[in-house]
RNA sequence: GCGGGAAUAGCUCAGUUGGUAGAGUGAAAGCUUCCCAAGCUUUAGGUCGCGGGUUCGAAUCCCGUUUCCCGCUCCA
């Protein structure tokens, strides 16, 4: 099958079994935005639930946080983001290509740049030893040109990106007769500014109200806790604090189903150390996500790290988990040696000292920090697309015949366990309930009657559902049951009471987190 | 934001030169059925994305618009 066309199957498949929803749909949906249902629900709380319990229950140094969505405005001026979220984009009205115009004019500046040094390389050569830098450089015409020329346009980019001054920029790029590297042409638009950050208004009287923005990271609402948790947990470095939650970026193009979504929800642990040691720590939590990631059982080949090479402006090191999707390899999980660019920021904007006192060495430092940051809506798809399996069935020597199955890890499944009576009387039912009454405590349960039973059973297969058990009249002599394997498709007969033992090992959590 | 494609029942789609809206499948209720989408009966479900125009008459022709999907940037 062509992946494209199994990426879309996927899609189709959650809506038509309740996983996934466009929002508003009655209303013609509303772009990258999507409705958890009823069984997606389910998966992604399981998700989420073995996330924070082998980041909190399994590690004693590291805690949880739930942090308002909201934050005080200054919180995104100390971390960045007003400036770094406010691309200007300029578009070649001929190629239809677009760029970032400072991204543009930078390599326009460097350009100039290694001119100069080529010029400079080239003399050195000729003269060896004897060669004086300096001198060359203010007495060649060319150099002495060129450098003019850098100056002053280096100048005026400063001034224009201090300035905020859009039409500068857009001037710049037009005096400096920059080209579209795909079409070749001047033809440009205006520059235009996209804030990746969504704002609404505090506060009831218009005229009090204060802009503020929905986080576009869950990150910051532990930095700026960090002295609070650090303080009344009595935690001692190094420590982590862990947290789920919603973010909000106003992506400019923002596709790919739950991929890349403009809510999305992150599942992040910041880690604070001291500073020196962050290549070890990285490190260790490199090799530690990865395992939670290979522990869950969908291919060690479907993983591997992918090394940023252009930084962010918090990081000093960073990677990528990525996922081999049914379009490719694609980011899930971020892992980023943050250094105190946060911590340090925090300080300076807040006038606060941020601080933690190592008694033993008795210094005061601010810590470095390693992050490990994973899309939960992400993860999800991981798990979800990779459960997704159409095959051939053979029922004991009947025809071949199709059916779509999600293979999901049993410990994730919406439904665990599904308790179907073989028909709609003679006490089956009742029989049935009680059995679920019994269960429900320890699986997430659904109880089905409708149809035959082989349709029953394929209905389940396609939500993913691990086991299933018949009753049937001899159930209501001996208290056994019929267990059916998802995968397999084998049966067996076992007595009730040893259900929760046969099914017990696959579908808890316990066992999952076990292996990590 | 720019370019390309699409929109008819929950889903997949048909719909004749413009003449009262159709199939398969799924859903619900019932009958039957002792283990892998069996069969029978009944029922529900659509202002044909939306708005205008042409016409006696528009799902169909024309214009506009919205939304979705695919490419162009960034990222969890």
């Amino acid at each position: 099958m062509i992946q494209e066309d199994l990426f879309k199957k996927i899609i189709a498949h959650s809506k038509e079994y309740g996983f996934i929803f466009p929002s508003s749909e009655i209303y013609d949906g509303l772009s990258a935005v999507y409705d958890y249902g009823q069984n997606g629900v389910e998966l992604k709380n399981n998700i989420r639930r073995y996330w924070w319990e082998s980041m909190v229950r399994l590690n004693e140094n590291i805690v949880g946080l739930d942090a308002a969505i909201f934050m005080h405005p200054r919180t995104w001026e100390a971390s960045g983001h007003v400036s770094a979220f406010n691309d200007p984009l300029i578009d070649n009205k001929d190629s239809k290509k677009r760029y970032r115009a400072d991204q543009l004019i930078e390599d326009f500046l460097q350009k100039i740049e290694d001119k100069i040094q080529k010029e400079i390389d080239k003399a050195a050569q000729k003269f060896g030893a004897s060669f004086d830098e300096a001198k060359f450089r203010n007495t060649n015409p060319r150099i002495i040109e060129n450098q003019q020329k850098y100056d002053e346009f280096h100048k005026r980019y400063i001034h224009a990106l201090e300035c905020d001054d859009l039409k500068e920029l857009h001037q710049f790029i037009l005096d400096a007769e920059i080209v579209c590297a795909v079409s070749g042409t001047k033809n440009w638009t205006e520059v235009r500014k996209f804030n990746l950050m969504f704002s609404t208004q505090l506060g009831s009287v218009s005229e009090d109200a204060n802009t503020i923005y929905l986080r576009p990271e869950t990150a910051q609402g532990i930095f700026v806790n960090f002295l609070n948790v650090q303080k009344t947990g009595r935690m001692k470095i190094p420590f982590g604090i862990a947290q789920t939650g919603k973010a909000f970026r106003n992506e400019i193009v923002a596709r790919q189903f739950i991929l890349r979504m403009r809510e999305f929800e992150q599942m992040e642990m910041q880690f604070f150390i001291q500073p020196g040691t962050e290549m070890e720590w990285y490190e260790f939590w490199k090799e530690k996500r990865m395992k939670w990631h290979k522990a869950l059982g969908l291919g060690d080949q479907k993983y591997r790290f992918h090394d940023h090479n252009k930084l962010a402006h918090y990081a000093n090191a960073a990677c990528d988990i990525e996922f081999d999707f049914p379009i490719g390899f694609k980011e899930v999980e971020g892992i980023h040696s943050r250094t105190n660019f946060d911590l340090s920021n925090h300080e300076k904007f807040s006038g606060k000292k941020i601080q933690y006192f190592d008694t033993e060495a008795n210094e005061a430092f601010t810590p470095y920090v390693i992050e490990t940051s994973i899309g939960l809506d992400r993860m999800f798809f991981t798990v979800l697309s990779n459960a997704y399996v159409e095959e051939k069935v053979e029922w004991e020597g009947s025809a071949k015949e199709d059916r779509v199955v999600l293979k999901l890890p049993p410990a994730l499944a919406p439904v665990q366990l599904a308790v179907l009576p073989l028909t709609k009387k003679d006490g089956l039912p009742e029989k049935a309930r009680e059995i679920m009454d019994h269960m429900k405590f320890d699986f997430n349960c659904q109880y089905e009657e409708k149809d035959s039973i082989g349709k029953r059973y394929r209905r389940q297969d396609a939500i993913g559902t691990p086991f299933c058990i018949t009753i049937d009249h001899d159930t209501l002599n001996d208290n056994t049951v019929t267990i059916r394997y998802r995968d397999t498709l084998q049966q067996e007969r076992i007595i009730i009471d040893r259900l929760p033992e046969v099914m017990g090992g696959k579908v808890s959590m316990k066992e999952l987190l076990k292996k990590l």
